[in-house]
DNA sequence: ACCTATTCATAACC
DNA sequence: TGGTTATGAATAGGT
């Protein structure tokens, strides 16, 4: 029905092809609908488009879960026993998986060991030790790391005590050029430096009091 | 379409609605049939008859628990009962509770713990220590019980050696008898026992050579 | 179940 | 996507 007579097979142009489900789909629903109010049925349409659109209808009166509901009732074919029981076997896997690792923790905790065979302790103890070996390295990573960022804290202490210090110095300057008219020069301000601070360039490592 | 034109509302006469339903009930699942060729699309149908009849499509390359499974991915509606969405829930607690256990199983392994708060690497420190403390308890135990098995061995071997000692005796005995017609009696059998296995009623520490 | 006048759905085109 | 139209398909009513 249309302007020309089509064969039933898959429409090669995409842009065609979409255009025609469109139309057909909404001419099911149509017939669907008419079905269900003139000879009133109950009918349930589910269409997914090649681009896995979903369109639906279900008549009125009635909800697609009650139709699939009777659908079983009628039919005797299952449509989600088998999902129940797929998840029911899933559910037991979890479960032992559960259970195993559940004795596992307890076994490393120290619970329930005492009908276990010297073998399998031995492997538990292994387990535990390296653990604890492995552990007690972070941990002294951590301090380490803690202790070197103790003495940034505490070389950036010192720096911040001299900046308070050399302002105080320079305030105090401030208000003795104010008071005498009198300005002191940037060298005895150097001057001023704990040694600490006075710049060594290319020998960060030299020792001040050799 | 037909001889005359209809409205669309329920069709009174009985027959004619019968008829009316097969008709179109096939038009539709031929609609069906062809869109999915057509823009092979994904279509299922379900109907039934006023008098409860199943009629159903679904197109080929699927089923219609498939479809179905589809439906609930893409719609988020769900179409199984409470039973089937509570199998869900415990599902996801079971996993969840895998995972936490999974990674508990993992810290005190001493994997993954190189972000963990310090807080956290001490309680699991605590934890190690004490399935360490506790296992080696127990192979302490262990080890107790061998070396008490092994001395009730040596002594069950000194028994059985003197039980053999005894009946070489008797046998020997036995045989003088037998030649000199001479009988040894008990007291003397008994004085040949060691000193370990003679019983001291109510003196289980008394030591023998004080 | 078949027939056919009639209405309807839709293919092609815009 | 939406509208138009010629055409083939679906079907109402009768047999």
């Amino acid at each position: 029905m249309g302007r020309g007579k089509i064969e039933i097979k898959r429409i090669e142009n995409s842009t065609n092809r979409q255009v025609t489900f469109s139309k057909r789909r909404n001419g099911i629903i149509k017939k669907a609908k008419e079905i269900s109010v003139l000879c009133n049925a109950e009918v349930s349409v589910v269409i997914f488009s090649s681009a896995g659109k979903l369109y639906e209808f279900c008549s009125p009166r009635t909800t697609l879960p009650k139709m699939l509901e009777k659908y079983q009732n009628n039919s005797g074919k299952k449509l989600w026993d088998a999902k129940h029981e797929s998840l029911q076997v899933e559910i037991d896997r979890l479960k032992k998986e559960n259970d195993n690792m559940q004795i596992e923790l307890r076994h490393l905790r120290g619970e329930d060991i005492g009908q276990l065979p010297p073998k399998e302790l031995i492997a538990i103890e292994e387990v535990l030790q390296n653990g604890l070996t492995t552990l007690r390295d972070k941990q002294m990573d951590f301090w380490r790391m803690l202790k070197r960022n103790g003495k940034m804290m505490e070389e950036e202490n010192k720096m911040l005590a001299f900046r308070l210090h050399q302002q105080d110095v320079a305030m105090t300057v401030g208000m003795r050029d104010l008071e005498l008219g009198y300005h002191q020069n940037d060298r005895e301000f150097h001057q001023q430096m704990p040694m600490t601070f006075r710049v060594q360039p290319n020998h960060p490592n030299l020792q001040e009091n050799k």
